[in-house]
Formats: C-alpha cells, sequence, structure tokens
DNA sequence: GTCTATATCAGGATAGAC
DNA sequence: GTCTATCCTGATATAGAC
C-alpha cells in the first residue's frame, strides 16, 4: 500500500526573495483556510517547494503568522503617528479613512487578523500590536468612552472588515471607499 | 519515555442529555479557538470524557459543526418565515430586528457562522443554511440591489456579528440591541 | 535554497469490552 | 454511554546531503 502522494508538479522557481513570496502565499492561505487551517505542508504546495524550504525560511508557523501580520502592523503604527499629530478636529477622520483604505488594500490580512483565533491569540502577545490598537481606540473613542460608543466602534470596525473580506467588489474601488468612510463615520458620529 | 498523559481529571459524569452538553461545549469551543482549531480531544476533555464517548454521539466532526449551528439555522428559517408574511413596508425592520436579537442571544456561535472559514465551506454544502441566507437576502436588499447596497449589507451584517462577540457588552442589554437596530438600519436605510 | 528522510506527536476515526 | 486500545494520517519540526 502506501502509494506515492503526488506531489504537485513543481513550477520552476521563480528566484529571488522567497521570504516575500512566502509570506504571501501563507496570506492567501490564511484569509480562505484560517490559520490553523493552513498546514506548512499547504503553503509549500502552493510555492512548489517543500516543507523543509519553509522551514529554511521561517523557523516556526508562529514566526510566519507574525511575518504576515507585519506590514498591517506597521500601517496602523504609520495611522497612529499621523493621528496624533493632527489637532483633535481631524484625528477621527483621518483614522478612519486609513482604515478604511487598509482594509480595502490588505483585503483578506485585515480580516484574519481581526477575526481568526490563532491570529488573535498570537497577536495579543505582540506587543508592537496591541500598542497601535491602543493608540487608535484612544483616538477614535477619546477619554472615558461610554458603552454606546465602545458598541458603535465595534460595529464599525467589523463592519469595514466584513467589506473587505467581501469577494467580488473589485469595481468602482472609490465609491465603495466613499461609502465605507461614509458608514463608518456615521456609525460612530451618531452617538 | 512516554509518560503516561494527566487526562483532565473527570468529574461525575452529570447525566443525561449527552448530546446537548456536547454541542454546548463545542460551540463555546469553536467560539474560542475556531472549529480547525478545536480538537475532538478537547471537546471530551471539556466535558470529562474521552473521544469515543464524543463518537458514540456524532459519527464525525463534521456532525458536530452542523449539530452547532442548527438552533441558530431554526432562527434564520423563523425570521425569512415572518419577513415574507409581513407586508412590504415592515420585511426589512422585523428581518434586522431579529438579526439583533439572533446575534445577542447566540453570541459566540451566530459570529462562528459568520467567520470561521471551515464553519463556512461545511455550511455552503449546507441546503438548509443557504435557502435561509437566500431568503433573507433578498428581503433585505430586494431584486436587483446596487453594488453599494450589498456593501452596506454586508457592512451592518459585519458589524452586528462584531458586536454580537464582544466581551462585557453584559449591561445594559437593550440599550444596546437599541443602538445595533440603528446603526443597522442606518447602514442599510441610507443608500 | 532546496531536497530526502525521519522523528515525534496529535488529529480523526474504529473495534470491542464493560 | 463510556471506557481502553489501536489504526492511520497528517502536522510540526529537525538532520544532513546536494
Amino acid at each position: 500500500m502506501n502509494l506515492e502522494k503526488p506531489q504537485a508538479a513543481r513550477k520552476r522557481t521563480p528566484r529571488g526573495q522567497g521570504k516575500a513570496r512566502l509570506v504571501e502565499a501563507a496570506s492567501e492561505l490564511f484569509a480562505e483556510l484560517g490559520v490553523s487551517g493552513t498546514s506548512l505542508q499547504a503553503i509549500a504546495d502552493r510555492l512548489g517547494v517543500t516543507k523543509a524550504a519553509v522551514y529554511h525560511q521561517f523557523s516556526s508557523k508562529e514566526d510566519i503568522v507574525v511575518a504576515v501580520a507585519q506590514p498591517v502592523i506597521e500601517r496602523l503604527r504609520n495611522m497612529a503617528d499621523v493621528g496624533e499629530s493632527l489637532p483633535d478636529g481631524q484625528r477621527q477622520l483621518a483614522v478612519i479613512e486609513g482604515l478604511v483604505d487598509l482594509a480595502l488594500a490588505e483585503r483578506g490580512t485585515a480580516a484574519v487578523i481581526r477575526r481568526d483565533p490563532t491570529m488573535a491569540q498570537i497577536l495579543d502577545d505582540h506587543a508592537p500590536y496591541r500598542d497601535q490598537i491602543t493608540r487608535l481606540d484612544a483616538l477614535l473613542l477619546g477619554p472615558a468612552p461610554t458603552i454606546e460608543r465602545r458598541v458603535a466602534l465595534a460595529f464599525a470596525g467589523g463592519g469595514i472588515m466584513a467589506v473587505g473580506a467581501l469577494p467580488g467588489i473589485e469595481g468602482p474601488a472609490a465609491a465603495v471607499r466613499a461609502e465605507l468612510i461614509a458608514a463608518f463615520t456615521r456609525a460612530l458620529g451618531s452617538i
């Protein structure tokens, strides 16, 4: 018994920066299957290499998860920097626009970060991420937020991520963006 | 080598309807860890039994997943029935109220259904679920919806689920409910 | 950078005793 | 209904050759 595993046909290794390719493949798979639903074998298969090649680049699955989240964390840090540098009246809108752009640009990854339990657990132990979330929450909620305001923020945050994860809204990006910013502002502003 | 596994101390089997207890435990774990992050061993441990006992109740993990979703599917069917029986002007609000109540009542489970990839994959192959979603979409969107309206619905749907999954909003349930219905209506109605 | 091969363990699932 | 024991597969991870 024990037939040989088919082992997906290896395409010529498109050489070069292996890490970036790997992170991209992992990111897509995480969005499709979730983090714990994605095996290193699956990542390797998508790249046309073996698991050992994956382990050459990252020494654990957790390292890959962090690497996938990294660009998003950088964007969050940037948004917090910009927001804090603005006068009070402009902070909220700037952050909201930033979050919407992030959700639309990073699509899958942003959604995974917000809703995948494994990702959440890893990032909760990852100070660089937690710090940005704290800063952005402060910018959006102000000091001593009411419970209604917290609910509204959770609602709006869940909303943009759901739209980001939505398939088939490739077309009129500007319209979607405008509608999202409006929806977010309405959700938050009304309280 | 190969120490004996500690095997969590077994508490006296609290009798009775094993299936219901099992579904409840699984439901909680799915919400905490995701479906693929939850092993049958973990479910068994939470109940204080062995894996084999779990397999006595359900013949596969997929069966458990469907059983966990079942009460939510029933509620969705009910909402669709009620909505379709109402005159045009009242349908939308009735469905929105139903969805908000569902998100608040089923908390974790409703959120898992909307955002867990494994759950989604299983339910996509599960006609009873798909049918209700189709009916509710029709009630909320009407025929030939614009893309803006679809975005708004996705936004609102993601929003209530995010709030449902939010920890620590046990207190003023009525206020949260009212705020959610308002937010949902605003998100949809404005297009 | 990538491979083959292998160690180790956990996961889903089954058989059969009590 | 629950247990023990076991099977098989696939998962993470490592060692060492090319």
